[in-house]
DNA sequence: AGGTAAGCGAGACGGTACGTCGTGTCTTGGT
DNA sequence: ACCAAGACACGACGTACCGTCTCGCTTACCT
């Protein structure tokens, strides 16, 4: 997080339960006041906590929310249904769920915001965001490789765009891309029958590009 | 935008130098300072004009920025290049060269975050951005149609999400979602390659839902 | 007033109503709000007019309050009692009772303070105000010289502070200076038992200074 | 002066220098500005303080200002000058010289004005400034019923106004009302001449009213 | 009778100051 | 060394008035 492999030796030690209450009392300020109205000093009032504590903790705002909300992205699974069909429309509906939650929908479009002129903020969200939710591409995308559902990597073909990390890349950004943007720009829910119809095009489209 | 068809008779009228101005200052502090940074008090000062006339006619940073930013999205235009596979990679390019913007990057994400808690705000840019892209997607289809590489529309057929009203949002979702998470999620560049792999993905998609 | 031997000639004349009504709604607002509170535009509201036409006759809020209020000094009178002391009780009580008039009270104190930096209010307070108490004085002592409870005036005698303008100054100072500090400063009533008992030390100590 | 008692404990306790420095400013600034100019914005800045500073301590212009100026008063002294006449146009010729400093006169009248319609402000003028000065009166006239210029106290007489405290009231208020009201009023000076002068009447007034 | 110059209500305008709030830092004294 | 409390310098907020400036009208005097 924010303290890795700690080699602290004299002194009080830090209290780990502050850690948790500051973090769950970021998300509550967060559902109830979003990103814009949360303050620092609050997110402290609520966790029964000076700020000092929390400015010794993380540097600012952005910091504290994107470790606050990381967690979430962490109940994400890839589980195995039998057929990649499924296993896609499943992480689908996850990741709706995910963004039904007030505290999620709000922050990642605000931390994203802020990322676009801050480098270490980008970082930070790639480590504690992006890359946990890309595993499960990687994952899914060799279990159906393992099914014979997909044809194994080839061995890299130039600049066609077909080569395995490209392919990764671009599937998680249809799939990411077209969920927050229904969910947060179109306002629409994402269903089952919407999962559905948008698995299959998914699956039509990559047996496209091969 | 945010005084329709006014009927006002006394009084001296609102000067439309001061908007232009306003807006344009607007767009030019989100380049140099980013949502975050942007002050009221700074953007009327660019502007050369008191704060007072901004809040006379909006009603907060958001709501300006939004008007600010809509008018890129009118710039964006279905170039007819004989294919819809064409025109959808023009498209595709068209609104990446726009997310390119630093004015518009940090804009449009901010504004949508602050949207998951505003309804009014979401209405806002739901008329000033989100339609005005859509109607790239209607009339591209309909192109298409009239061309036969698309399928006239059938009539409603019940809950498997193939009627055209749910195919056109898909469709959007999958073109706006795909290209703003590479943008501004991924970090990654929308360059021609990529848009033909992707416009490749998308029509072998929808041949698949059909 | 403002305008003295006006010589205008073309154009629509200046509403005499707008005057009266403004004069009016300044005292009502001084009433109600006080001094720091009130504003030319609530001024302006109040008498119906636009704050154009109160800044076509007035300069500001300085010189619109003292003619609002100097018009209320001009209903002092020196009634003819019968006796020094009883004419001197009779203006006491007088004078007091106008200090009791809120709009008196405060703007009397508020225009003097702000005339300490800004000699044209000055001048216009002495005009408008002090010069019409004083000859109360001056007419109250010659009254008293006609009656014999005074000596008639004596050619000036040099430094010793004893010739009639000076005097006249002084009498005027111990008199409006005791009552506006008793009323304002003190926020003791002026009654008739205290009038009498100013009255008889004033006339005491005139006969010493002699 | 603004946080008696305080029982305070923990926190950072307030800065006494940041107290000094923002009088001291205060005074600085009527000096320069006068009362109808003087923003507490400027005032924070003149002392290299928050505005915020000032916010916590006092809740507003007058306030700020009465504690500025009531030091002033503090310097007031009843010297023996071995008799009641000499002492009295010795605290006139001080009050006068006190009254001659601009940021006295400015501030002087303008919270008094204000008070008219405060009382809390007029309770705060009160102990802050008034009773320092009566405390004069009270030290000077018993000095002198020691010496014998002036008869004991009698026991209350009813409402003849000549007892101790009614009499106590009227010395102060023709003395500070003459005075204030011929420096600022009137615009004239106080000098040694005026005050005997002055002085003789009062004591041959005082003698009257026995 | 018409022309014209000023007055007028309305309200937008560029400013300045307001009093409040949030940020991130810094003292306190108490674990 | 850590902590809760809270003061601090800074800077933006959104509002209120200021005094000025268009507007599109009256309204009276002067040809």
């Amino acid at each position: 997080m924010h303290n890795g492999t700690s080699a602290k030796r004299t002194g009080r030690p830090r209290s780990a339960d502050a850690d948790h209450a500051i973090l769950e009392a970021t998300r509550a300020a967060l559902v109830e006041l979003g990103w814009g109205k949360l303050t620092m000093g609050d997110v402290a009032t609520r966790a029964g906590v000076a700020k000092t504590t929390l400015y010794r903790r993380w540097a600012g705002k952005n910091e504290l929310v994107v470790d606050a909300v990381a967690v979430l992205f962490d109940e994400l699974e890839l589980p195995d249904r039998g057929s990649l069909q499924a296993d896609i429309e499943d992480v689908v509906l996850q990741f709706a769920a995910l963004l039904a939650l007030p505290e999620a929908r709000t922050a990642l479009m605000a931390v994203v915001a802020e990322s676009t002129h801050d480098d270490a903020l980008r970082l930070r969200i790639r480590e504690a965001i992006v890359d946990r939710q890309k595993r499960l591409v990687v994952l899914g995308r060799r279990r159906a490789q393992d099914r014979g559902e997909l044809p194994p990597d080839e061995p890299s073909q130039g600049p066609d765009g077909t080569d395995a990390a490209t392919q990764i890349d671009l599937i998680f950004d249809v799939i990411a891309g077209a969920v927050v943007h229904r969910t947060l720009v179109s306002g629409e829910p994402v269903d089952p029958t919407w999962a559905r119809t948008f698995t299959t095009l998914l699956l039509g489209g990559l047996a496209a590009i091969r």
